[in-house]
DNA sequence: AATGAATGAGTGTTCATTCAT
DNA sequence: TATGAATGAACACTCATTCAT
């Protein structure tokens, strides 16, 4: 028996299908914390969701905790990644604020429940797991943080803006469109993407004359 | 004890004290729901909290979930008025945001558990008095989509801006304080409120050359 | 301080007051427990019944079942003086039993709560009272055996009647009035009575010719 | 699991044993709630008796107010069947109500706990199933008066018997044996049934002079 | 690969009762 | 004479979890 990530793994062939298999698991589990809450939402909700016996899901996972900790990692390495890669990427500013605010709203769109839930329940997890999280968090941020620094050392954003809470601006502007988004618009993330972008630049930049007309 | 509209109505002096101790139990509740959630915080937590027995939370409280609606229709409540007022009074449009905004994180120093539980807490509640709340934050949002509104007619913002999607993101900015303020930093709430004000208006505001004198 | 009955007595004129006021406290736990249950029924109910305070219930009360004893206990005395009464007159045995089923059933005009109480809740009892209270019941089943064993001997009633038997079926007769008097209708308890001593003597007696017409 | 009209149905085999331990469950129930009656018998005195954990109780039963539910249901519905046959049948009115009595005594032999928890519980029924249970009560009910009534008519009971009492009291009469039986004695029920019926009937019936031939 | 059966620790809530005032 | 405040023991019920099969 190999060990991959830390877990006992089965033989060849079966492998494949368990894995697919657990990863649905993984998506009712996210769909139903998404929906209900983690506390609310039951091992029995989730069985049913699948279409199986609540006791089978442990085949599957070993707490309904580690459910929750598995869709948060997945979530926030998400962030992570897409945030170091711009933040590496040679391309102006305000260029690369957009591109990040469009990653980041567009993460909805892809595993719409792992990112609602990496936001509203990541304070469910245990202790161990929430710091470890949380760490990876301060990553994703501290990447915010560094391309708004770029952007002030460049220029192009106001001199007098604190970083740290433009960070938190920026964030939280993002992560406010996961409450509304589906319920009160169908609109295309990119336009909402656009419009926050435009509310946080063109405050953010300095030396405008005037609204930029086709940004 | 006499009856009025089928409540139990105490005498003049005791009257006094119960309602002090009733605000004391909604604070302990408030402060044990803002720290581990509704649900994970138990009516025992709350009990403890306030050095007496569990049972005799249920001398001033209903139930957990009456504590809860309590404590939303308190927050927002102090929303809903301010705005009311800020919205109807006779002011530039950017000095009613600032002032709004400067209201709305005020709270966060007054009543911080109050309005932490309301904002993560409110999902929890029942439907009928989530539809009651829900009521009150429609009303709060269009005071504050008046007020835009207000400012694009009288050119002191953008032409371009969309109403809706400016009052979301100047709401999630907003509240986002909540939940790193006490954690990360405890400056003056004056001072967030005035550097959330400028990146809210200087994207928001037209045709600005570079001017910060005043703001 | 005196004793009566085992019960510490108040001085001279507020004993009168105060017996008065454990009646009534008697009276509205009577009508509690016979609406709702012995268990159902609440201190909180039966306070409320008197506009008084719970608590205040056990300056009257030592206990809630002390209540349910007191109400029994009345209930069976009034039982036990009328059939004793009755068995030691002298008159014809079926006046004897026609007056026996009337009175057994003027008592829930008298003071219905009290013999509906006793006849579905003297169950919840504590054992002690609940024997006590059986010997009583048994006094009063014998008296009326006692009638029925009289009329055999006399001729007036069936040689092959079984006493035992015979006094159970004329109980549950009368007993079953409770149920439902005043629920299925208003009619005289007089003329229950007089049906029910008809369908029960008519086949008790023996050598009856034909219906007696004006019995 | 297959969902049938939202109820989870189990396996051919398994279903068998499932629905045999349901049965001991409900067994188990009836015999605590008529040894304490409803609302004293606890949801662990049950347990107990089965030797089972309290918690494992809810995976036989909704709740402990639907197993009262079952146990109504199933002693109410015996009730009905007999009537009904009895009052279709084609044999002396006389015979109809021996053979009726004797049925609604022999209930208590095959199940002694069902009908007296059928008898002294079903007011402890929420609403809904209390007036459902009622409506078929009412149906037993009337097949019994319906029986008076042809009796009445074909002249072999008296023309004044009111046939509404006649009914309550032939009920009263059968019901009041649940209560002493088996405590009092272990005669069988067909002496008891004999016994009732020729205190009923021998005043129910008209003009016999003394007759009793093969009573 | 999955489940039937069961459990143990808890959860909110109720209620009779107490006692200082 | 009555009550405000509090309690302790119990209660029905829930739920994540286990394990033999």
């Amino acid at each position: 028996m190999q060990l991959i990530n830390g877990e006992a793994v089965r033989g060849r062939a079966p492998e494949k299908k368990y894995r697919a298999r657990y990863l649905e698991v993984l998506n009712a589990a996210a769909k139903l914390f998404s929906a209900k809450g983690y506390q609310a939402a039951t091992t029995t909700h989730i069985a049913e969701e699948l279409g199986i016996h609540q006791a089978s899901l442990y085949y599957y996972l070993k707490s309904k905790e580690q459910a929750l900790e598995q869709i948060c990692e997945i979530a926030i390495d998400g962030y992570v990644r897409f945030s170091q890669a711009i933040r590496k990427s040679r391309q102006p500013v305000t260029t690369k604020l957009r591109k990040l605010i469009f990653m980041h709203l567009i993460t909805l769109e892809l595993r719409p429940n792992f990112f609602k839930v990496f936001q509203e329940n990541r304070k469910d997890l245990g202790d161990q797991a929430r710091h470890r999280i949380g760490q990876q968090i301060r990553t994703y941020e501290s990447n915010v943080e560094s391309i708004i620094r770029q952007g002030i050392r460049a220029g192009a954003l106001r001199a007098d803006l604190n970083p740290v809470r433009a960070t938190l601006a920026l964030l939280a502007l993002c992560n406010s469109v996961a409450v509304w988004w589906h319920v009160r618009s169908d609109e295309a993330i990119q336009l909402i993407a656009k419009d926050l972008a435009d509310i946080f630049i063109k405050g953010a930049e300095s030396g405008k004359a005037a609204a930029k007309p086709g940004v």
